[in-house]
DNA sequence: GATTGGCACTCGGTCGGTGAGAGTGCTGGA
DNA sequence: TCCAGCACTCTCACCGACCGAGTGCCAATC
């Protein structure tokens, strides 16, 4: 056999047996935070060779890129790729307990309010996956207007407070020309919620503009004001925002982390990139994984993200949840928990 | 002189003299993060006296539990002690420059709506502190009802908003029993908007009960479960939410913790117990500081947390905003800047 | 041809010792 | 009251040696 490796070489209980000593390698490694060696592996894992059948097998797997050594005469240690693979064909589904899932959903079902429901979700996860937990909160897509309130709040400010159909609260400030009586606002509230209520979003500028058409002309730049805001609270491009917790979490197993754990919490901290980072890698429908370097993200190139979409049962996601934890991990629980609480979370959300 | 020192045996020149020493090693350990020692202290201020008279005083001042050596023949620290002595009395307030003023001011008034202006000034800590920054949200108290919103969301559940005068809002999932035609539930919202709007939290429940008594027979239930629902939410016992922001700054000064930062981290996440020590320590006026352990919260003790209150201009606050650092931090820095935001918010916020 | 035992080799971690440096406390004198 | 000098202590960095884990290779075996 040539030194190079190829896999297509091999007979297939070669190579059945080197995607075993991989498997081993990774559980081994996850496990005990340490290189694992050849020695070690023939002991643990019941692969019915020889510590020295194992070591060939290694050379290949790190031939093909799939181990790496720290240093010489050290353990083999995965690598991203090896992640990659493990997670692709290797893992086994691992579903959670019946406790753990009850436990869920009546965590979940004990929320107060929206945003309790995305902080239970939040911590859910941190605990159960033992990682840092992000959640986007749901986003206002496909939603109609349930109401519109106008809420003087003095010098010359206005607060518009926008009421979806799907429970979502939005607010903005507003600044106006000039004073405004309490009686004219009360007018122009009652006019807006006449003319929109209960429409969509698409459906909302025309409803804005036959209305403003209708008002008095000293208050047409209100109303257009306000509808300017309410149409911009209520585009998806409204910066979504998100909630972390767990950081703690990343200062227990993050002593592992060769850089130290700085780049991480501020990659965390950026929630713009770290949102674009979740949004793109995030599947249609089921759970989607994404290893150290296939972070495109800085400060993640040591961690593993786990996402899922949630909201809604047809498989059009409203948001995200996700896992952010070193990339050794627990991949089947960790994926098991952002599954089910990603499920759970879509079934108890209204809408 | 007797080798127990007492301040009263000193005369002023002395006294002064070994405060000044203190303020020294306050402000060189502050900066290097190193023991400070005689010698040095000598050679970066301007005492008038010779290292040795310096170790007598240092003696003096680590008697009296102001400072401590790590180990034998290091440099000197200050206690927790010495800190409280240096923000008592030694510390002279450093305002910030008129630029960050103006960029606080700027930055807060570009706020989109309330959520954002606490973000915003959980940023601007982070920022110019360069410690984490926990921000409370602004409480309920003292607000009347604005408006009241039931939505349905399907599957015998109603959402409540409710939108109080001071902008507000809060929201709540309420399980109803059978179910609710949208009619009944229009009527219903048109009843409770009537009986309730414009009144004080303290006058609701008279409101309702009287509402409850007016409505048909079948629908008291729901009545009074809306009612004890917006009752609960607006009543100060409902668990506040807070903002945390800048762990990422943790990393960065934390190498300094003997402990690590976990503790820190955990600490930071118990949300209740660390809402609790803000609010106790919180004085009616100006800006707190509460150093090491004087915290009494675990993870805390290697760390100083100054606070002010925001919300109001007449002394009576609404909520807590403060800076969460290594005992060694630039006292005078971060009290201006945890003064120089609350003092903004206040002003920018509503009501 | 795959597997295995043996063996030499490499390299990181640990341990003990050592020397330099920093800082102190103390003492005696101005 | 201050100060210069001195002996002492303790940490830290460095060095060398050693140990053990793990590897790669080779020849023998199934």
């Amino acid at each position: 056999m040539p030194r190079t490796f190829s896999w297509t070489e091999v007979n297939a209980v070669s190579e059945r047996r080197r995607l075993d000593v991989l498997r081993a390698i990774v559980e081994d490694y996850v496990r005990t935070r340490e290189p694992v060696g050849s020695r070690i592996l023939t002991e643990r894992h019941k692969l019915g060779v020889s510590p020295a059948t194992v070591r060939n097998d290694m050379a290949a797997l790190e031939e093909a890129g799939l181990i790496a050594q720290p240093h010489t005469s050290a353990g083999r240690v995965p690598t991203d790729k090896g992640y990659r693979l493990f997670v692709d064909q290797l893992a086994e589904v691992r579903p959670l307990t019946v406790p753990q899932k009850r436990a869920i959903e009546t965590f979940l079902s004990e929320a107060v309010d929206l945003d309790d429901v995305v902080a239970r979700a939040g911590r859910l996860i941190a605990q159960l996956t033992g990682h840092v937990a992000v959640v986007q909160y749901p986003s206002l897509r496909r939603s109609g207007l349930r109401h519109l309130e106008l809420v003087p709040t003095g010098d010359n400010r206005v607060l518009v407070v926008v009421i979806t159909d799907t429970g979502r609260v939005e607010q903005r400030f507003l600044d106006v020309p000039g004073t405004l009586d309490d009686w004219t606002l009360g007018e122009l509230r009652a006019r807006f919620n006449a003319a929109a209520a209960g429409r969509r979003l698409t459906e909302l500028g025309s409803a804005f503009s036959s209305l403003a058409d209708a008002v008095p002309e000293e208050h047409r730049a209100l109303v257009t004001a306000v509808a300017e805001v309410v149409t911009a609270a209520l585009s998806e491009e409204s910066e979504e925002r998100i909630l972390l917790t767990g950081q703690a979490n990343l200062a227990r197993s993050g002593m592992g982390f060769e850089q130290g754990l700085r780049p991480v919490l501020e990659a965390l901290e950026e929630q713009v990139v770290l949102l674009g980072l979740l949004t793109e890698m995030t599947d249609e429908a089921g759970v989607a994984v994404s290893i150290g370097h296939e972070n495109r993200v800085a400060g993640l190139s040591e961690t593993s993200v786990v996402t899922a979409g949630y909201g809604s049962s047809d498989g059009d996601n409203v948001a995200i949840l996700s896992s952010i934890g070193p990339t050794r991990m627990d991949y089947p629980g960790t994926i098991a928990a952002v599954r089910a609480v990603a499920r759970y979370l879509s079934r108890v959300l209204p809408g």
